[in-house]
DNA sequence: AAGCATACAGAAAACGTTTTCTGTCGTTCA
DNA sequence: TGAACGACAGAAAACGTTTTCTGTATGCTT
């Protein structure tokens, strides 16, 4: 049923390779005359090359494999738009999987990425290091999109979450705020240490000295934001600003402080960090750093597309910078910035809009 | 490098044609010996098939194509889990393409999938009708998973908004409420209009008279829901319960409702819809319906199998329940759930590790 | 004017499978 | 006991490309 180049060739006159060189943009000399005849012919047949037989050939598929944890997780949709978005003018489509975090069901992903035609493999969100040796024998270029590592791996693209937590300590200290409390994520996480890093060393640029009664330790989720919350509300000296290691503590520590009877901003401004779909669906909206997932996500389908040109190397890993996106629960005058730059709903719209792989 | 049925062949001492049989389990009889014997050499040497080969023999990939407007809409990512998880025992895999709406992407979507080897595709949140010619031309098998077509499509799978609505009503209706409010979704959209007459039939069902002041038209937003709840806070005769047709307009309605001074659901009880992912972050948390999307994707891989394997046939519309999702914002007795089932999150969770294909 | 490179086109081979076609041998049935 | 059949294995063809090899005419160089 589908047309192939025997017919293009038959129908135009001429031999099957000729009508091959002439449709892909191949190197080898054809006449300008014959290659505009043959187009024409394959045009009104509505031929469409069998990708299957090419892979055969050139062993090249234009198909990336995406292993990521879990589709559901919040960053994955955006790293996956990430790359879509940076293959799709190369024509490059990603197979996706899922891991759901288990090393056999990832290895065997591996096995059936390896063996089906792909040309490369993103890991996202992806933490087993044990896995890499089937990696290495498949020959095939890969990419890391992750935040768990502690060392720094090569071949990985990394949220930079020192510079985040400085952002938005500098940001507090810009709105005149001396007492800023952190609360921070399980310590055995390495994003957490992170952060606590970013903390510290921009409140000593700052000029404020560090307190350790204001930094206190959460669980990522909403309950450990109310909780360390309830500790600095308890303190003599209150803070006049809380800096949350995410916004789902964040959002804890807002309820706290209102039934505190305190406001938000008012009395106490709060900055979240991961810009969760939800900082700017709840009221007061979150202030928050930005994860630049869209961004990693991007930047890895760029390093693998490179690998992939030019034969796998090394590389080394990349930290990719968030921004602060400015909503209401820091207190900043809201005629001072432009909401619909600074929300992400907004920034990322403008993002995806724009195909250049360029940028 | 990758090691062919040609060196099997070598290495077990029969003939490419008698290796291909025993390990691709084809009908033809194969003395077990010998299988055994292929086998085993197979396994040693680390054989993996190269499926562009056997793509090209067979017409058969074992992959299906997904066309979905943006993997960043919130409906989308847990029906590509549906699907996905549905293939995985059949180990096919899924190739995602963005389309952002625009129906050129969209064409050029299908024309790529269509040249590239899928056996089959899945339009996820697709809505331009204009588009089914191309498909149809192609012969492929072809899945719809929306919500937004007003007429039944056929090969389509659609959630039970309907069915959702009453669901939301006869909750609160179980509860003691009579003065049930509606905030409905902007007038156009087909999945307001199921909702309302949900709604509308359910009061019906509950021997309650309809009152239009009750029923306020919103427009998906939180704005949408501040602004009705408003309007029904200014009535004379209170309604006690909300039902918005939307989690957005449920957490404007809570928010509207909380700054008069009033409680959730101590004095009014909300209900929403959707089950998005915030609903059960903010507090008080969110009583709501879900959306079936992840049922809505495995239904409609189940569909796109059932195609592939028996060659396309047109198969009517499928409507999918959804269920209720008990949590605070409704003021039922919080001792007569079982959060951890009914939350989301955990069933959700429970699904995915299901992987048996026949459920 | 002879020799040579160049531009182009077709023939043939190749990619790694699966499927069809032949062939052999042993078993079964009349 | 001879004919028919079934179980199995190999040879050869096929899927639709791309690439290598071969060939021929043309133009250029000296």
């Amino acid at each position: 049923m589908p047309v192939t180049l025997e017919e293009i060739a038959r129908a135009s006159g001429f031999s099957v390779p000729t009508v091959s060189r002439a449709l892909s943009n191949s190197n080898y000399p054809v006449s300008s005359a014959t290659r505009q005849a043959i187009i024409e012919v394959a045009q009104s047949l509505g031929y469409k090359p069998n990708l299957a037989a090419r892979s055969l050939r050139t062993d090249q598929t234009n198909t990336i494999g995406v292993i990521a944890d879990d589709i559901l997780s919040p960053f994955v949709p955006p790293i996956l738009r990430g790359i879509q978005d940076y293959l799709k003018p190369f024509d490059y489509l990603s197979l996706i999987v899922n891991s759901d975090w288990d090393p056999e069901i990832e290895q065997d992903a591996i096995d059936s990425l390896v063996s089906r035609p792909v040309d490369g493999i993103i890991f996202v969100e992806y933490s087993h290091l044990a896995v890499n040796k089937a990696l290495q024998e498949s020959k095939k270029p890969y990419v890391f999109v992750h935040r768990l590592f502690g060392a720094s791996v090569q071949n990985s693209v990394v949220p930079d979450d020192h510079y985040g937590a400085t952002l938005a300590v500098r940001h507090l200290a810009s709105l005149g705020h001396k007492r800023i409390a952190y609360i921070n994520g399980p310590e055995g996480w390495h994003t957490a240490q992170q952060r606590l890093a970013g903390y510290k060393d921009e409140l000593a640029a700052q000029g404020i000295e560090f307190d350790p009664a204001l930094a206190q330790p959460g669980d990522w989720e909403y309950e450990g934001g109310y909780a360390a919350a309830q500790t600095l509300l308890a303190l003599d000296n209150l803070p006049t600003a809380i800096f949350a290691a995410n916004d789902t503590m964040a959002l804890g520590a807002i309820t706290a402080i209102q039934e505190a009877g305190l406001s938000v901003p008012g009395d106490i401004a709060v900055v979240g960090y991961d810009n969760r779909e939800f900082a700017r669906i709840v009221r007061p909206r979150i202030t928050t750093v930005s994860m630049p997932v869209y961004e990693m996500g991007r930047t890895a389908a760029e390093l693998l597309l490179k690998q992939i040109e030019e034969t796998r190397q090394d590389m080394p890993e990349i930290k990719i910078k968030g921004h602060l996106v400015v909503r209401e629960t820091c207190g900043a005058d809201a005629s001072q910035r432009t909401p619909e730059t600074l929300d992400m709903g907004a920034t990322t719209r403008r993002i995806l809009l724009h195909k250049d792989p360029d940028q």
